[in-house]
DNA sequence: TTATTTAACTTGTATTTACAAGTAAAAATA
DNA sequence: TATTTTTACTTGTAAATACAAGTTAAATAA
């Protein structure tokens, strides 16, 4: 079922001034038209407006000064993922995609893999699937994932487009994450990376590797993901 | 010079519930009370008690929910070396040297910092110093420290070979460090930082841009750091 | 001319009011 | 009993209004 939702009116002005700012009508360093001159173009009040620009100056498009204005920031955005689970809540709500490159499959661990496994997990075997994540229809995340083959019926069939596999996990599965460890290296791309990733070849690339806990004591998330930090950085409070 | 500035309202909520959570009395889970009923505990009106909710939810600390209520989001806080405040404490008792580039030197601050600064910052200055951080005789790190030059009398004539900046600061001027931000690329070495960290030019970098807080709420510490992670690879937990 | 003051304009904080929309539990119905 | 509807309560969106506080440039005074 189509939901012919009613976008809030502060949302369409958002999406209008990110969508300037993108396109470079207002470039780096600018004013914004006051929040005044901002009401009487759009036809809205003062809150609105304001609401408008707050969620613009939450998700860095711009900086807020008191008595001077709204001025436009539009530097390498920010991903959170250092502390956070997966790259859906690092993103926040931006306009995030994901396409598949390999489905999930069951498979072998690799030989040499990234972590050290318990018998229990090389013995279930390896759910497998590559994805790369797009932010703004920029490839940022390329994400291989592993998963132990433990209590996760049906998990191959799954549909992965455009989801979180959190999610996927929390919802069907009841299996939450509760912290992990992460290695981070700076590498250079590899030709299949930078293809997917859309950077031309040796390219910095950041890589993380990661094992995540879940409060199935049991099972583990692997997760092995090459970054393209040319225009995002990856940040991280603490 | 001491400013009793008036704390607006909504900023004050903000701190009694943020303490709240981190204190546990409202954990993880929980519902906070509703918006009506914040308003009547502390005697104010929705739209103020709306912002301090939103700002909580914009730091993470909980999470909104239209009809249900706002849900405490304490996600577990990054530990380990992404978090840990300095280098020395993040590569444990190995073998680390320190050799100083730049010695502390008071200079203005650059004119494109990589972080907004407040006016007193500025005004301040800032106390600039290089410092390359050898593990086992590889250089690993290549620090750059910027401190706003409050209340530090005398700390460009200190001493930091081989020592913690942070064991100065803690010792000397009672400075802890409480937490902080961080941004992370990868990206290629330049020739300076190629030749700092004993890499050939165009290899790829990581490149740390941090923001730490201390326990004097308006200093700073901002560092960036090169890492070499040919060798090593950085690890944390959370 | 130079320094100071003023005025105009900017964003920040806060109240009051109103209705829309989502959620969950109680009440009514089959 | 099981299902559906209603109701109460929650947050979301939006307007109109007021004054505080920071910034900048024009007007004024030295």
């Amino acid at each position: 079922m189509i939901t012919p939702k009613i976008i809030p009116q502060y949302r369409r002005l958002f999406e209008i001034l990110r969508k300037h700012i993108l396109e470079g009508i207002y470039k780096e360093g600018d004013l914004l038209p006051s929040e005044y001159e901002l009401c009487q173009l759009y036809g809205m009040t003062r809150p609105t407006v304001r609401q408008s620009l707050s969620t613009l100056a939450n998700e860095g498009y711009i900086r807020k000064h008191q008595g001077k204005g709204s001025i436009v920031h539009n530097l390498p955005r920010e991903i959170g993922i250092l502390s956070v689970a997966g790259t859906t809540s690092a993103v926040g709500n931006r306009n995030l995609k994901t396409t598949i490159i390999v489905k999930p499959v069951l498979v072998q661990w690799p030989s040499d893999f990234m972590f050290p496994l318990t018998e229990l997990e090389k013995e279930s075997g390896c759910i497998y699937m590559e994805r790369v994540r797009f932010l703004d229809d920029i490839p940022i995340f390329y994400d291989i994932t592993y998963i132990a083959n433990i209590n996760l019926p049906r998990i191959t069939s799954r549909q992965f487009e455009n989801r979180s596999l959190f999610q996927i996990l929390r919802d069907h599965y009841n299996i939450e994450i509760k912290g992990g460890d992460q290695r981070i290296k700076a590498i250079t791309a590899t030709s299949k990376t930078g293809r997917l990733l859309h950077l031309r070849k040796e390219q910095p690339v950041l890589h993380l590797e990661r094992k995540l806990e879940t409060n199935n004591p049991g099972l583990f998330l692997y997760s092995s993901i090459f970054c393209n930090t040319e225009k995002y950085s990856i940040f991280g409070r603490f």
